[in-house]
DNA sequence: AATTTAATTGACCGGTCGGCCAGTTAATTA
DNA sequence: TAATTAACTGGCCGACCGGTCAATTAAATT
C-alpha cells in the first residue's frame, strides 16, 4: 500500500462503501437494507454515504450497475469469438451461461430483485445478448443445422430462463426428490435442449 | 347480504384484512409493507390487525400459505385424472402449467420472493407435485414413449423453471428482439422440450 | 335484562428510518 | 505557508416503523 494507515483515501472509501452495499442489496433487497447498515459494514459514518453517492436509491443503482457490468463484460468475452455458428457451439454457450449465473449467483438474485420491482432497466443490456444468440441459431438455422421451425429469440430465451430460475430457485430444488446437483441437471437439460432442436428428419 | 351495514363482521374483516395483506406483500414483498399500509388498505385500524392476527410475520406466513392453496388445488385437480402416460399428456401438463402461472401471477411473485428470503417453506409442496410429474414421466420412459437416457425429475424440473422464469422475467423479455406473446413461447418450448424427450432412434 | 365475551378504536411507546447540517480534519492549491 | 477544497464526523430532525394498552362498543351468553 502507498497509502499510510489513518489517512484518507476517498477512492476506496467509495470502494468499501459500494462493496457493503452491493453485499447487502444482493442478499436483503433494497427495502430490506438500512443506510446504517451499510455504513456500519463499510466502517464508515452514515453522513459519508450520503456524501459520496447522495442517496440510498442511487446507491441501489450503482450496486444494480455494477452487477449488470459484470453480466456486460461476460456478454463481450462470448462476442469476441467468432467461431461458425453450430450445434457444438450453442452447446457450449448455454454450458458457459451456466458456469457463468453458477459463479455469480449475485447477479441471479439482483436479476430476480429487479424482476419483482418491475424495474425494467436491466431488459435493455439482455436484449444486446438476446440478439446476439439469436442471430447465431438463425444463421445456424440457414445452415441447416438446427430446426427452422422456432423462433430464434425463444431458443435463447428458453435456455437462459432454464438456467436462471435453476439457480434462484434452488432451495426449492433441494428438496425436490431425485433432482441431482448442477451438473446433471445440466447435463439433463442440454440432452432434452439439444436434441430438441436437431432438424426434423 | 344477511348483515347490516355498519355492524360486525369479525370474518368478513380478517379476509378483507388477509386480502389487501396478500395484494401489497405480492406486489412489494415482506420488506417493503407497512401494517399501517394494509390497515388502511383493508379499512381498519391497524390495532385491529395485530388483534386478529397477532403480528407482521404471522400475517406473511398466511398470505403465502394462501398462495399456496391456490397452487395445491390445481396440483390436486392434476393428480385427479389418470390418464396413461404418454407424450401427449406430457405436453399437456405442461401447457397446463403454463397456463395456471398465467392467470396466477401472484404465484409466480410470491414463490420469487421465497426464493430471495431463502425460504424453504414452499418447496416441500412443490416436491409433492415433482414426485407426481416425475413418476408419470419415469412410467412413459418404461413404456418407450419417452427416452429414458434423462432424469425424470430433471425433466419436470426444466419445464417448471422454463414457466416460471418466462413469468418472472417478463418486463426483460418485452424488451428482446423478437420475443413473442405467451402462446408464441409456450409453443415454440413446448416444439423444442416434446421433440428434444422423443425416444433416440 | 344483566353479564360476559369479542370486535374495534385511538392514543401512545421506544426504536429506527433516510436525510441534513454545522463542525472538524486532512489533502490540495495558490 | 496561507487559503481553499474535499473528506469525514456526530448530532439532530421529522417521519414512520411494529407493537401495546386501556377504553369503547357491539354481539353473544346467561
Amino acid at each position: 500500500m502507498n497509502i499510510p494507515a489513518g489517512t484518507r483515501d476517498p477512492d476506496q472509501t467509495r470502494e468499501r462503501i459500494l462493496e457493503a452495499a452491493y453485499a447487502l442489496f444482493v442478499e436483503h433487497g433494497f427495502a430490506a437494507v438500512s443506510m446504517r447498515g451499510i455504513a456500519d459494514r463499510s466502517g464508515v459514518t452514515k453522513s459519508l454515504i450520503h456524501h459520496h453517492f447522495g442517496n440510498k436509491e442511487a446507491l441501489w443503482e450503482l450496486v444494480k450497475e455494477r452487477a449488470i457490468a459484470a453480466y456486460a463484460e461476460r456478454q463481450a468475452a462470448e462476442l469476441r469469438r467468432a467461431d461458425a455458428p453450430d450445434a457444438e457451439l450453442l452447446r457450449r454457450g448455454v454450458a458457459e451461461y451456466f458456469e457463468f449465473l453458477r459463479t455469480h449467483p449475485e447477479v441471479v438474485r439482483l436479476f430476480a430483485w429487479t424482476h419483482l420491482d418491475r424495474d425494467q432497466s436491466c431488459g435493455k443490456l439482455d436484449a444486446e445478448l438476446v440478439e446476439l444468440g439469436a442471430a447465431r441459431v438463425r444463421q445456424a438455422q440457414a445452415n441447416g443445422l438446427l430446426r427452422a421451425d422456432v423462433n430464434p429469440s425463444h431458443v435463447v430465451t428458453t435456455f437462459v430462463n432454464a438456467c436462471n430460475q435453476w439457480f434462484l430457485a434452488r432451495n426449492h430444488h433441494a428438496q425436490w426428490p431425485g433432482v441431482g446437483d448442477d451438473r446433471e441437471y445440466l447435463e439433463d437439460f442440454l440432452k432434452i435442449f439439444m436434441s430438441g432442436l436437431l432438424p426434423r428428419p
